[in-house]
DNA sequence: ATTATTTGGTTTATATTATAAACCGCTTTA
DNA sequence: TAAAGCGGTTTATAATATAAACCAAATAAT
């Protein structure tokens, strides 16, 4: 049986992933609604894909309003898909 | 986004679960050696799938060994299919 | 026949993880 | 100018996974 990426095993870090496979990027406060989220635990978790390089956080400003926007990387892509296709196995899809 | 049962978000007790529902009945050994697992970890996460009634576990004797047996109940079925179900919005399947 | 060794596990300790609570600086509103 | 919100981060705590240590019974070796 294959390993499961333990990064990408949490449902949090996960569910982030999978919309950020979907759209081109997406901001903190978004990714805090879609995944009903705590503020402290998705900062948590951003942080290590990021720091795993599986994604890219940059902050900036709207306005006067910071801003954190976060975008998968290559690595982050190929890494879900291939956790994806571990998941198969285990699934029985 | 769905809950992921966290009984069943953890890589031993999935691989455990995924192996049950392919077979009538499955042993300690044979798990252990399938999953590639220590004997302790398979022994907690088997405990746990027990205590939440996804498996029954029951002891018996061939020859003079002892022989621990497992079986995924009914309950665990609807779990593990519900949790399948779950997990595809995650991966976009 | 007694002393290893192996088999089939369980229990306990430890390291890692997930999660929430507390906090912080900046802005807007009262 | 105080107080309340927004957008987060840091820190503490609870839960989890995992391995290490252990145990009893059976088999093998001396």
């Amino acid at each position: 049986m294959k390993e499961l990426d333990p990064l990408l095993h949490s449902q949090l870090r996960l569910a982030v992933m999978s919309i950020l496979m979907n759209v081109d990027e997406a901001d903190f406060v978004y990714l805090k609604e879609k995944t009903e989220s705590t503020a402290g635990n998705l900062s948590v978790q951003l942080d290590k894909l990021s720091a795993a390089g599986y994604i890219t956080v940059s902050k900036g400003f709207v306005g006067k309003k910071t801003r954190t926007t976060c975008r998968v990387t290559d690595a982050g892509r190929t890494a879900f898909e291939q956790y994806v296709e571990a998941l198969k196995d285990y699934l029985n899809l």
